[in-house]
DNA sequence: CTAATCCCGAGTAAACCCATAGGGATTACG
DNA sequence: CGTAATCCCTATGGGTTTACTCGGGATTAG
């Protein structure tokens, strides 16, 4: 039951993104080394992250990343569904998943899995960056 | 963001069981046979299971298992917890992990993961074996 | 005695995770 | 215009986990 790195390390990427919010690129390597993560690794995070369009990159010398909108707009979900698929935690309640379950009495189990499904979402979809850049502010 | 296949056949397993309490010990073959699990899979899931104290075992011909408490005192939450370990989306958030955390800023992350921890146990520790023979009678 | 059943440990193929390596493209700045 | 800083891309690899399979031993009802 837990998420990997990449959620990990993208959630804490974007919440430095977020912290320096308005003040220009920031270069991949500062952030690696801020959050103590390896730098090649993080570059295929934030690739799948430019690609899903929450981060602007910039090329070049004094390059580097941003977000792509205000911290308040950005879900931890929607981290957490580009780096880590879709919030369900057995395949058959995936959004979008095929109603078409040949199994009888699975239905019971399903009806838990879904609510399970729900809570998780609700909880990662309700926070922004900008409620964890306010929770770090009061520390 | 998914259980392993350990948490799902275990859940339903048990659910087979607890559809049946009271009926004497159900062989691990037609449990495996009505749930279409792998049979020797699920053998060592059901030692886990028995280890964990959560079903009996009554070896012998004529043997099998059955619950070892009324369906309505097990937990879903107990379940994945023998099956799946910690419920705790990252280690840090696990009950009774260190709270030495040396990273500063990921406090602001910690507290994510802790309402994630919260809101998913909240779902597993509610749910008992009875709610879901209960549901499956209502369908 | 025998068949049914639980019990146990080893082995295994595939997938996934967490990187690492190396080079190419772009651009600010001197 | 050259250079260093930076993003971009693909490939590779070791380690761990997953989801089994296999083979045999122990126990017990009939």
């Amino acid at each position: 039951m837990r998420i990997s790195t990449r959620g990990k390390y993208g959630v804490r990427a974007m919440f430095d993104l977020a912290m320096r919010y308005g003040q220009g690129p920031i270069p991949l390597k500062t952030i690696a080394e801020r959050q103590e993560i390896s730098e090649h690794y993080l570059e295929q995070l934030m690739g799948n992250l430019r690609r899903a369009g929450l981060v602007n990159s910039v090329r070049g010398a004094q390059g580097g990343y941003e977000l792509a909108f205000t911290p308040g707009e950005i879900k931890i979900g929607q981290i957490i569904r580009v780096l880590e698929g879709p919030i369900a935690p057995v395949e058959c309640v995936e959004d979008g998943a095929d109603p078409a379950c040949e199994r009888f009495d699975s239905c019971a189990t399903r009806l838990l899995w879904e609510r399970l499904r729900d809570s998780m979402t609700e909880v990662l979809d309700s926070t922004t960056l900008a409620d964890l850049c306010e929770e770090a502010a009061n520390l």
